[in-house]
DNA sequence: ACTCTGCCTCAAGACGGT
DNA sequence: TGAGGCAGAGT
DNA sequence: ACCGTCC
């Protein structure tokens, strides 16, 4: 499976083309999966003492487990998956099949041998080489994952070729395999070792299509001769050519056809009957499921039809079943997210430099991603709307003045947006950051923005520290430019234009660089601007929003008044007393702690995980080629 | 000197408690 | 199966 | 981070 090197080779030559990500980075993607990929790793790797896992009755259970955890992870981690079976393997690769049959003979003899001679290493060698997916395997695989509410697609052929169909047409945004040929085929975004990234410490890699060829200097066509040469699933290669001649000799000659005009046969003979024409379409175009007609649909979990399956028949622990089936349903109702959010939790948190380069790429040209779009009603909505019939009313405004008061903490009055009064207070150096969920904080021009302050111990999100100069740096923006970005991508303030999301939204602000521009340059019958769109006074109310001259306010924090809180909250409110008399305490002393040495404060702030040093970490990474597995070690987050 | 082949070995999941 | 290390042959 | 366990 795959192209032989390839990887290596755009490594070595195009390094730029893969980018090292988080797992964290893909929330609120959509990913391709080749699921016999998956459940062949699975039925290879969880064993226990030698053997697969099985139910009582005997038969295999490790791909149920593995697919029921391992999607989980990635769903936990707001991503999208999409299982995408395998079809009829094409007639070109029963060379390939032939051969991996007679291996499998051989392995079962060498295993049976083994058996005679009690060799239990052996055993399990020859037994592993044995592996196979079969029908039942595909089929409980389906059957689990619909279950657990994930789409699977059935592809007529090769599931790596419909999973490079989904993502060119923007259903998805990229195939998960660690096989290479996904870029042959097509995909525009290939993501290997998505899964292990936190297992062992490896990143994520993101290889770029575009960037590949870029780098390598080669159209998709000559790419895909490149790939045959190198050796793929389909055809034989030129004994003696390697992956240094095989670029060589393409980048000069363009073709296979000219390739084998140019050199000398005798020294590098091609394969006899060479089919090499036929290996190019079904890499050029393979057959696939037309993926307009594919709806991707993830729903909620069958709790219970989960439980009847996986601990009825297969024996699973019903607690943890369940437990799943839970963490499935939570993390789904928190993936429909705004755009704005979506759009900065993608692209910032890695590392803004190295962002920067690859927007640039992606702006010079090709398609846009999938959209963000939230659809599934049900259960997710009628929380939701509940959630949205929230409001925080006047009443709980004044309670919590008069409680903040008790508790000797500073209150400022916003004579408009809080978000921009919180932004004036950091600009003018009156406090370090604001701490917000909400994106457009940075739109009104904070410096630094904190996110996830609150949780970053409950669950286990690190807090996320924004800083405006990295972000504008890593956009190529001035903040002004920003601004329109934002307001382009969509903002409270004004609509914006239907069809054209992030990645349009940042290209079209990088070659233009105000919406003016963008409306005369684009095609306003394709893409049309809300009527009356006023995104001039939007522009005006983030760029000079109506706040309190920060001079004015003075920011004090003084003793916390326990019989003031035990009076309100226990008198009016049935607050427990000894709570809150703790609470109080627990004030107290946090603040003769606070007046400390200005060391301590300084550490306290500076260990915090911080893009600038983060990048710089990089940086020298990448620098110093590969760092070796067991050596050196990239330190991951503190935690 | 550079490049490829052959042959070797290893490891291929995830959870949860410590 | 493939990826990396190493020895050795071919260009 | 390690290691026994999952089924």
């Amino acid at each position: 499976m795959g192209i032989l090197g390839l990887s290596k080779l755009i490594a070595d030559i195009a390094p730029h083309a893969i980018k090292e990500m988080e797992i964290k980075n893909y929330f609120g993607r959509k990913i391709a999966i080749d699921a016999y990929m998956s459940l062949y790793q699975f039925l290879i790797a969880v064993r226990s003492e030698g053997s697969q896992l099985v139910s009582t009755d005997g038969e295999t259970t490790s791909h149920l487990m593995g697919t029921f955890y391992r999607t989980i992870r990635l769903v936990e981690n707001g991503i999208k998956p999409v299982y995408v079976f395998d079809g009829k393997p094409p007639d070109m690769k029963s060379h390939q099949l032939n051969k991996r049959a007679e291996r499998r003979e051989e392995a079962e003899k060498e295993l049976q041998k083994a058996t005679e001679a009690g060799d239990q290493e052996s055993i399990e060698k020859f037994n592993r080489r044995l592996v196979k997916v079969t029908k039942v395997h595909n089929e409980e695989a389906r059957q689990l994952l619909k279950l657990m509410g994930i789409p699977v697609v059935e592809a007529p052929c090769e599931a790596e070729a419909q999973c490079a169909a989904l993502v060119k047409a923007g259903k998805v945004f990229a195939s998960a395999t660690e096989d290479m040929d996904a870029l042959t085929f097509g995909t525009n975004v290939l993501l290997r070792h998505l899964t292990f990234s936190e297992a062992r410490k490896m990143p994520v890699q993101e290889f770029h299509l575009d960037d590949v060829l870029q780098g390598l200097g080669l159209e998709q066509k000559e790419f895909i001769d490149l790939c045959i040469l190198l050796g793929c699933d389909y055809c034989g290669s030129i004994r003696g050519i390697g992956p240094k001649r095989a670029i060589e000799l393409i980048r000069q000659h363009r073709s296979l056809e000219e390739v084998l005009r140019n050199i000398d046969t005798t020294k590098y003979p091609p394969p006899e009957e060479w089919d090499y024409e036929r290996a190019r379409e079904l890499f050029l175009e393979p057959e696939v499921a037309d993926p307009k007609d594919i709806e991707l649909k993830w729903s909620d979990p069958d709790e219970e039809g989960l439980v009847k399956f996986l601990c009825g028949d297969k024996q699973f622990n019903e607690e943890r079943v369940r437990n799943g089936a839970k963490k499935l349903m939570k993390a789904r109702s928190g993936t429909t997210q705004g755009r704005l959010d979506g759009f900065f939790t993608i692209s910032t948190t890695p590392n803004p430099k190295r962002k920067a380069e690859e927007d640039k790429k992606n702006a010079a040209k090709k398609k846009p991603k999938t959209g963000g779009g939230g659809r599934g009603r049900d259960q997710e909505s009628i929380e939701k709307f509940n959630r949205r019939l929230v409001k925080v009313t006047k009443v709980h405004n004044e309670e919590a003045r008069q409680l903040l008061k008790l508790m000797g903490i500073p209150v400022v009055e916003a004579p408009c947006e809080a978000e921009a009064q919180c932004a004036a207070l950091v600009k003018a150096g009156k406090v370090f950051a604001s701490a917000t969920e909400d994106m457009d904080a940075l739109t009104f021009g904070t410096n630094v923005l904190l996110r996830h302050l609150t949780f970053s111990e409950a669950r286990k999100m690190p807090v996320q520290e924004f800083h405006l100069d990295d972000v504008l740096q890593g956009l190529g923006l001035e903040q002004k430019e920003f601004i329109d970005l934002c307001i382009l991508l969509g903002c409270d303030y004004c609509g914006s234009i239907r069809g054209i999301g992030p990645k349009r939204a940042i290209e079209l602000i990088r070659q233009h660089r105000s919406l003016e521009e963008v409306l005369r340059n684009i095609d306003t019958t394709k893409y049309p601007p809300p009527e009356e769109w006023d995104y001039e006074r939007a522009r005006e109310l983030f760029l000079e929003p109506e706040v309190a001259d920060p001079k004015d306010i003075e920011l004090k924090w003084s003793d916390p008044d326990e019989e003031g809180l035990v009076k309100f909250l226990c008198g009016d409110k049935q607050f427990n007393e000894e709570r809150v008399r703790n609470g109080a305490k627990k004030l107290m002393k946090a603040r003769s702690g606070t007046t400390q040495g200005r060391l301590d404060g300084f550490f306290t702030i500076s260990t915090t995980p911080n893009p600038k040093r983060k990048a710089e970490e990089d940086k020298k990474n990448a620098a110093k080629k590969k760092p070796k597995t067991g050596g050196g070690g990239r330190g991951r987050r503190p935690k």
